[in-house]
DNA sequence: AAGATTTAAGAGTATTTAGTCGCAAAACAA
DNA sequence: TTGTTTTGCGACTAAATACTCTTAAATCTT
């Protein structure tokens, strides 16, 4: 059951990277995240520059440039970052992948599905960068499980 | 959000196909099902040879051979079927990919994904084959959405 | 026995996702 | 201006997933 892409995995991990380092100023360069959360640097890059074109990062090129979030972690939310590096149809997606599908003639698991994913929705739209950050230590952060 | 492979969305709608059937008497053809929801053969055919070999269906070779039901169709569930295509551990996949995480040192979604998960794995486990066959008709078994 | 039908099995190809590399562009420092 | 740091970007490679093809084995029909 892969809900996430390993690339949005790694920005989240990175972004509440970031999130815990919110005292410290100006930018921070993606090679210490990458060595930090031991991520390769260039999938990372490629990952953030969507992030930055999108609006949820701000970089800075040359030397102490880096990236920064754009926002407070507080007003960043797990569906902001999902619908941007999964796209906007995330949630979508049937579970089954049936044909002429939706209520018209829905199959058995359609209702369910539907409250499913709408939980889900809702609990990404209410989690923010900030929330997620203060739960989780660093060292949590390095390994992926 | 790819919940289930291709793979499983075949042979659950191959499945659910045959639950339809279930007044026929005697083996349906893999080459029949493949032609009716439009799957290719082959593809199918490794998909039910894997569920043949788990006891799922029966199968016999030769003219008017084909594969069948090895229960009725209201003894097998969804989750017999994601168990076995999907492997044993579908239901401990974690949602974010952290690390040591668990119950010890949950991230904020932990919670909710824990309950999410285990009301996905009941629908699973109280859904048959029975009851989506009566609930979907042929004609939206056979595009893909 | 010979040929037709149908699943079994495994090799082979294509597409998607994941991850790597190299260099250009921006900014700074000396 | 020259060199260094750091992001931007596109091409490249690797691995996983999805799909195809070929041949063998079982079973029936004649
Ligand atoms: S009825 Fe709903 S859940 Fe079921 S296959 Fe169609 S769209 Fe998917
Ligand atoms: S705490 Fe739970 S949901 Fe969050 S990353 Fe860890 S295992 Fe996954």
């Amino acid at each position: 059951m892969k809900v996430l892409s390993k690339g949005t995995v790694y920005g989240l991990r990175a972004l509440v990277y970031l999130a815990t380092q919110k005292d410290r100023t100006g930018y921070v360069s993606i090679g210490e995240i990458s060595e930090k959360l031991d991520i390769s640097f260039h999938f990372l890059t490629k990952t953030f520059q969507t992030l930055t074109q999108n609006g949820i990062l701000e970089s800075y090129r040359g030397p102490n440039g880096g990236i920064a979030l754009n926002k407070p972690a507080e007003q960043i939310f797990l569906l902001d970052i999902v619908k941007i590096l999964e796209g906007d149809d995330f949630f979508d997606k049937c579970l089954l992948g049936l044909p002429g599908c939706g209520e018209f003639e829905p199959c058995p698991v359609h209702d369910f599905w539907k409250v499913a994913k709408a939980a889900l929705k809702n609990e990404f739209e209410i989690t923010s960068l900030a929330e997620m950050g203060a739960k989780v230590t660093d060292e949590r952060l390095r390994l992926s499980a």
